[in-house]
DNA sequence: TAAAATTACGTGAACGTTTACAGAGCCATT
DNA sequence: AATGGCTCTGTAAACGTTCACGTAATTTTA
């Protein structure tokens, strides 16, 4: 508990600290015996940098703060988890904070973290409520939003391109021979939403399909949303062979409505799902799904925001990462 | 982007730096008119304090380090989750470090945690290579670990009563009819797991049902160890009614193997769980199983770290929190 | 009304680093 | 032998706060 300091390392070395501090830093101004003997004392001695007063004098703290809505949500989570690892690669640690999906939360949250120095923020909004706060914050601090929303604003994101998720699902769809396929879920106020709608309706008109849409008016999308709104589509006798969820939550609860139905996936109906989240993969579930990258995402937001705070006069950054098909037993091919 | 300081402050308002410090930190030695002044100027300027420079002077940062083994795993972050909002509820900021299960990345992340300075850290360790390093980590700041594993050391810990889960566990299948009981997926080298084992041997023994248990050779508890395993139990025949498994995840790959074996459950056999992962409330999973409650232990483990900062000369804290069984579709009653 | 107590504020040191600058010592060049 | 240029090390200021101390102005007390 004794904290022991560049100080105390240099009056025992005999030397001033400023050639202790240069010892560590790398710094070619010194000699090699003094460095070598400084550093083995500083092993002795047990001394560790106070990365507190380095930041004082460095103007950076070399933390990165992250807002995230939840940490309940396995697709989230498993993005945390990875961009902790890459950011920590790169020399950074991360600051998490959870905002509840309450905007009111996420300013508040934004506001702590530019308190605490860092040197930039990785933001996952939880709604569409952002809009009227992002130049506010943005101004603040080097920031990189992981979202499909801001194609409008003059801001930093990454995101997966959703037209084309949708777009992949159709066509596999088809290529199974499916004419008639249902869209299920299609949130109006979400943009993420909106563009996977477009990629489904964009494909269908493609391919001489016609659009069936069932809407949602509920604004998140779980499971207890798709069980209910399957529950009603199934109670009345439909035309379509599948159904193509907006979510994997979604596709869950439409999994379950099916079953209380007596219909079986994919023998009765083929089901699809957009997200690849964990759950998606137990074999009790195995949901054919459209995967969004997270490592890419990762990966790409943190190179992204390292070199906002290098460069902040930069021109914003987008990068939109391609989805990919995940093929899984939830979808079957029928007779044309 | 400009950084406006106290001192800025000051100087508009035409006061020291002393006394804008004395207004923002509500001390007494200061006249109403005064504060209000320089509060709204404070405002007005967009001045935010600098916590690093609070840091240095107050030799605390407010910041708690979290050493998880990942974030893939819905309990893991769950909990972190939980660590995450009541820790900022309680004036603290969460700064996260994944381990992936690596004992070397373990310390090595909790030398960085102390090299920033944290004042204290919550470590859920990933395997049992940690009793090694035990007291060189600890020594050196405030910890409090979120493990079954250290009853014989002296440690501050949380962590919830595993023998008492299984006894739960077995006296409910008792009731609902069973006589013969296997358990699933004993691993040896863990202490969570030797608990979880003794609780189902001793409540056996209390019952006096004849013990039947299934060894792991496995070092993790995963689907696929659960798949496996039960793919050769259910090839020969069993007389066992229930199966009680170590772990949720082990469940969910026995579901598919007795799936793949045409059992069903419940009708055939009954199942049952012990961590109450979300995965476990799907629907199309439903299974019975032991909880773990998450907020609390995340409330523990951030009060204790707490108590353990204030007064770190106090005795080793250590707390066991009652499991509770989650009744879902996974067991059955059955005839005497 | 003088002494004492109180109130409100300023001064300056401290926290543990980094770094610009200066300077000492040495060697090579003219 | 004087000058210049190295190489290495020391000095001191700075980063933005907090806080102990000092002190002037005001109020209270005897």
């Amino acid at each position: 508990m004794a904290p022991v300091t560049l100080k105390d390392v240099a009056k025992v070395a005999g030397v001033s600290y400023a050639t202790v501090s240069r010892a560590l830093s790398g710094s070619p101004e010194i000699s090699e015996d003094t460095r070598c003997r400084i550093l083995k004392l500083c092993k002795e001695m047990g001394y560790t940098p106070n990365s507190i007063a380095r930041s004082m004098v460095k103007r950076r703290t070399d933390i990165i703060g992250l807002i995230v809505p939840s940490l309940n949500n396995p697709f989230m989570s498993e993005l945390t988890g990875q961009l902790e690892i890459y950011a920590r690669n790169r020399g950074y640690n991360l600051m998490v904070c959870c905002s509840s999906y309450d905007h009111d939360l996420e300013k508040e949250v934004f506001a702590l973290l530019v308190g605490r120095q860092v040197d930039g923020i990785i933001m996952i909004p939880g709604g569409n409520e952002i809009y009227e706060s992002l130049s506010s914050l943005t101004s603040q601090v080097p920031t990189v939003f992981i979202s499909d929303n801001l194609q409008d604003y003059p801001e930093n994101y990454v995101c997966v391109d959703n037209f084309r998720g949708t777009q992949i699902a159709t066509e596999y769809l088809y290529s199974l021979g499916h004419r008639d396929i249902l869209y299920f879920g299609a949130r109006q106020k979400s943009k993420t939403h909106k563009h996977r709608l477009e990629g489904y309706l964009a494909t269908c008109e493609k391919l001489g399909l016609e659009p069936h849409v069932l809407p949602s008016s509920y604004s998140r999308s779980s499971r207890e949303v798709g069980y209910t709104m399957a529950g009603d589509y199934f109670s009345k006798k439909n035309r379509e062979t599948a159904i193509l969820c907006a979510a994997d939550m979604l596709a869950i609860g439409v999994m379950q409505a099916a079953f209380d139905a007596g219909i079986r996936i994919p023998r009765d109906i083929s089901l699809m799902g957009f997200d690849n989240i964990s759950f998606s993969a137990l074999p009790q579930i195995d949901l054919t799904t459209i995967n969004q990258p997270t490592q890419q995402m990762a990966i790409a937001a943190v190179d992204m925001l390292l070199d906002r705070i290098k460069n902040p006069e930069a021109e914003h950054a987008r990068l939109i990462l391609p989805p990919s098909l995940v093929e899984r037993k939830s979808c079957r091919s029928i007779a044309k």
